[in-house]
DNA sequence: TATTGTTATACTCTATAACTATA
DNA sequence: TATAGTTATAGAGTATAACAATA
């Protein structure tokens, strides 16, 4: 009876309506502050700030390509992005090996001091905007919304 | 003992930004589905998507201040989006009280029509590509980012 | 022929500030 | 003076497709 009712309850889309809306409308909050504070703070935009972390984690740079799909920015846009970047003197674009297609971009020096910077303020703005949330709360949180990623990129990769 | 350590964990704000790079990149993984359909099927956006949802839920139509609260878009930006909608046919302004410094927003009958049809086809691409996760994890994910949402609402409005 | 990345284009969103009309 | 909304502007993101160079 109760296995029944969740069936049903589950085959009728009102609770995943719930959580989208509801994760879209919070991250909106959010990323309207951190947005706000990284443009006014390093003249930086989040999917700058993003594109950069991927690279920090990336001494040995990434092709961009890869970083397109980890940024999840598509191919064309991802030349701008670099080139903003680039012009600003914190990635630079290199051809590695023999295949001359192939473009990787770095951060450079300057670049990773300036994400450091970047990264340490953002850390303590999130640690700041989330302070009044309870630890178990978000210890869920981060278990559930991984779980949710990883379904919905499963599901997403299947329908290619 | 365990209390403290919880404190100690807390404190550092790393649990914090787990959250927050999940949110984000899970937001953006499902927005970009979303959005694409949205275009191809309706050639609408989220964020027009969002202003008539809002309006969809006042039959007597909102203030335009109210709606830039609501959508969390700036009342500047709002006039060009409203028209938009406008110039589809799909909403409308008008003055209704003694205050002529008053614009109100609302849905035409043609906007009423559109949105019901998109409201529908939107909740089932939430459903379907949200298939896989199970309703226990649902619901405990609606119940923590609407704590988390109120959390964060609260402490940036205390900041003003 | 397929792949990697770039270029071109058009549109929307976003943020900010100055401005108009009304109260 | 304060409020409601508009206008103006500049910059960035986004999607798409056509393109060049290389494999």
């Amino acid at each position: 009876m109760a296995a029944e009712l969740e069936t049903e309850v589950h085959t009728d889309g009102k609770q995943e309506l719930r959580v989208w809306l509801r994760l879209l409308s919070t991250t909106k909050l959010i990323s309207q502050e951190i947005r706000r504070r990284l443009r006014a703070e390093f003249g930086a935009t989040l999917p700058q700030f993003d594109l950069l972390a991927q690279l920090d984690r990336e001494p040995e740079g990434l092709r961009l390509g890869e970083l397109s799909k980890r940024t999840m920015v598509t191919n064309g846009n991802i030349t701008g992005l670099v080139e903003r970047l680039e012009a600003d003197g914190l990635v630079i674009r290199e051809t590695p090996g023999d295949d001359r297609r192939v473009t990787v971009a770095r951060l450079t020096e300057q670049g990773k001091r300036a994400f450091a910077k970047m990264a340490a303020v953002h850390e303590s703005w999130v640690h700041e905007i989330m302070a009044d949330v309870d630890l178990q709360t978000l210890t869920i949180l981060s278990r559930d919304i991984d779980r949710l990623h990883r379904s919905v990129e499963n599901h997403l990769s299947e329908g290619e």
